[in-house]
Formats: structure tokens, sequence, C-alpha cells
DNA sequence: CGACAATATTCGAAATATCGCATATACTGG
DNA sequence: CCAGTATATGCGATATTTCGAATATTGTCG
């Protein structure tokens, strides 16, 4: 009962676990509605791959396309998530020393300084 | 660049990705400081199965584990998380048809439908 | 219709996640 | 030290994810 909510919730944060598909949220978060093609250029990404991650955040209803002639374009759902993400980057500051620590971990490639 | 950050990111709802983690960080937010014999209880998970959910939580420094004495007392890093949570309550209220469909989509388990 | 552009789907292989069971470690009391 | 309790870890087996390559679908234009 509460788990059916909890196993949704999983579904969502699961839909949501990919580089790539943080990259198309927040991207539509920022632009609004975008073609395929936007997304396929400015992430650099193999177009069948941008249909496969479009097609899991479809299939959790984060966004929907809406087809125009030869085109899609996707946006997103509810604006909520776009917060969700805020609060992660705001989680992101809170534990700034041990995020960069994982990120070390997880195998580092650049920009010293700060 | 943002890329790593977009890793980072995507490894924290990874974590959060699954049940039984959501669950437990629910209790975490509820009940502030807990041992884990009693997420084992209130649960009805397997002793190991718990350990195994809160090692992956405790490695994205979601949870931290307090050793007192014999037991091990864990809670949440950052009231930010609970907050996501609350966020993605919203977020299923808004979408409730379309989520109650998925919901039906994973259960699979009846209702000839109509 | 035929060629082309934009997007989606399918398939197989490699990587990753999850679970139960067995076992290990750490601490307590006698 | 021994027995007992609480928690963690290692190990296979099974399931799920991810990606590229090939292919399919849909719409446009001439």
């Amino acid at each position: 009962m509460q788990d059916s909510l909890r196993r949704f919730k999983a579904e969502i944060f699961q839909a949501l676990a990919h580089p790539t598909r943080i990259a198309i949220v927040e991207l539509l978060r920022d632009q609004g509605e975008v073609p395929v093609s936007s997304i396929h250029e400015k992430l650099a990404l193999e177009q069948a791959n941008v249909s496969q991650h479009l097609a899991v955040l479809r299939g959790k209803h984060i966004v929907v396309g809406r087809k125009e002639g030869n085109q899609v374009f996707y946006s997103l759902r509810d604006r909520i998530l776009g917060k969700v993400l805020d609060l992660m980057r705001q989680f992101f500051q809170n534990h700034l020393r041990e995020a960069l620590d994982l990120l070390n971990d997880m195998k580092t490639e650049a920009a010293p300084a700060r």
C-alpha cells in the first residue's frame, strides 16, 4: 500500500538516475520546449541513444513529446522536477567536500582551482 | 565539466532508486536516529538486506551511522533529501491519474480492466 | 510514388544491481 | 576466554540497464 507509492517514487528516481537523462531534463528545464535534434546536437549524443533515453523519461511521464510536422518537441511535464534538481544542487553544495571525494573516486577529469 | 556534477546527481538518484531504500530514508526522516534493528523490524526485511541497502546509502553519504555499544544508529545526513521526497509526493499527486496507471502496469496481477 | 530527413524501436553483448545464504567482525556480559 | 547479540561483508545466481548498430516508422517534398 505505502509500498506501491514507494515503488512509484523509486521508478521516478530510477528514470533520473543517469547523467544523460539528467542533462536532458536540465536542458528542458532551461529551454522549455526543444526538438530532439537540438538535444542530439547540444549534448553530442548518438541519435538512437537520445531516443532511448527519451523513451525512458516518457515512460515515466517525466517528459511529453509534441509532434509537429517532421519533428518532435519535448518538454518537462512538471516544473516540480526542476525543483528537485535544484535541491540536488543544494545538496551537492552542502556536502561539497565529500561530493568532491566521490567525484574523485568515480574518476576525475579536470578543473583544478576554484 | 558539468558532466561530473551530473554524474554525481545521477549517483544520488540511483541510490534512492529502490523502494526499500526509500522506505529507509523516509523512516529516518520521520524518526530521526534509528538503530539498524528497528529498520530491520519495522520494514520486515532480512537483516543482511538492510545492511546492504544501508551500505549503498552510506556510500553516497546519504546517511551516517553512529556506533553506540552494540548497535549502530543511522540518521539522514541532510534534511534536504526529506524535502526531495516531499516534492516527489507532490509530483505524485499532480499526476495521480497517470501514476495510478503506472502502478497498475507494474502490478500486472489482475483487474480485467474496462 | 520515391528519396530524404527526423525520430523510434529492436537486438545482442557487456556492465551493473539485487537477493539470500553463509560467514565475518565487533561488542557485551559472565 | 566463551557465548550471544548486532551489524557487515563476500559470493553466486538472476534480473535489469545501457549502448551501438541495424532497421523501422512517419512526415515532407518534388
